[in-house]
DNA sequence: CGACTGCTTTGCA
DNA sequence: TGCAAAGCAGTCG
């Protein structure tokens, strides 16, 4: 199977998809232009969703992590449409550590469907792809209407 | 500031 | 393989 890339209005997003589910969706880099989805329902969903159309991609999917990070992915995924949490809470929630819930967040192979962009520091935005993709982070609230 | 945190990754034997 | 050390999208004092 290809991995394909889909345009969005801000930035190419790549996807991965294995034996019809989703396995990888993340930034890139990639100046590649062609859209050749193998999947035009992804690819339609994902237009929706930036656009606000949307609020859940509905799409069949599987992350591979330690457990741990199943953990993080579930509590964060749980973070309704609209709103935020801090890395405190998460870790509060599970049990654990802010440090780790946000190395977690960042070893996320599924971006946007695993809502990390909600998760946010105590006291500012919080980090988002080592801190280079912090605009795509604002951008991404934006879109949710949060701020 | 600095200390501390829990877990992953990296390095080196 | 194994274990120690470093390193994080944080937070508290």
């Amino acid at each position: 199977m290809k991995d394909t890339i889909v345009q969005t209005p801000i930035g190419n997003l790549e996807i991965k998809i294995r034996k019809g589910k989703l396995t990888r969706l993340s930034w890139t880099k990639k100046a590649k232009t062609e859209l050749k989805i193998e999947s035009k329902k992804i690819n339609r969903q994902l237009i929706q969703y930036f656009k606000g159309d949307r609020k859940k991609i509905d799409f069949p999917i599987t992350a591979n992590g330690t457990p741990f990070q199943k953990k993080v992915w579930k509590a964060i995924s749980s973070i309704k449409y609209g709103k935020t949490t801090t890395y405190g809470d998460i870790a509060k929630k599970i049990s654990s550590s802010p440090r780790a819930v946000g190395q977690a967040a960042k070893r996320n192979p599924l971006l946007i469907l695993i809502p990390c962009h909600r998760v946010v520091a105590k006291n500012s935005l919080g980090g988002f792809l080592g801190k280079c993709g912090v605009r795509k982070k604002e951008r991404l609230l934006r879109i949710e209407k949060i701020n």
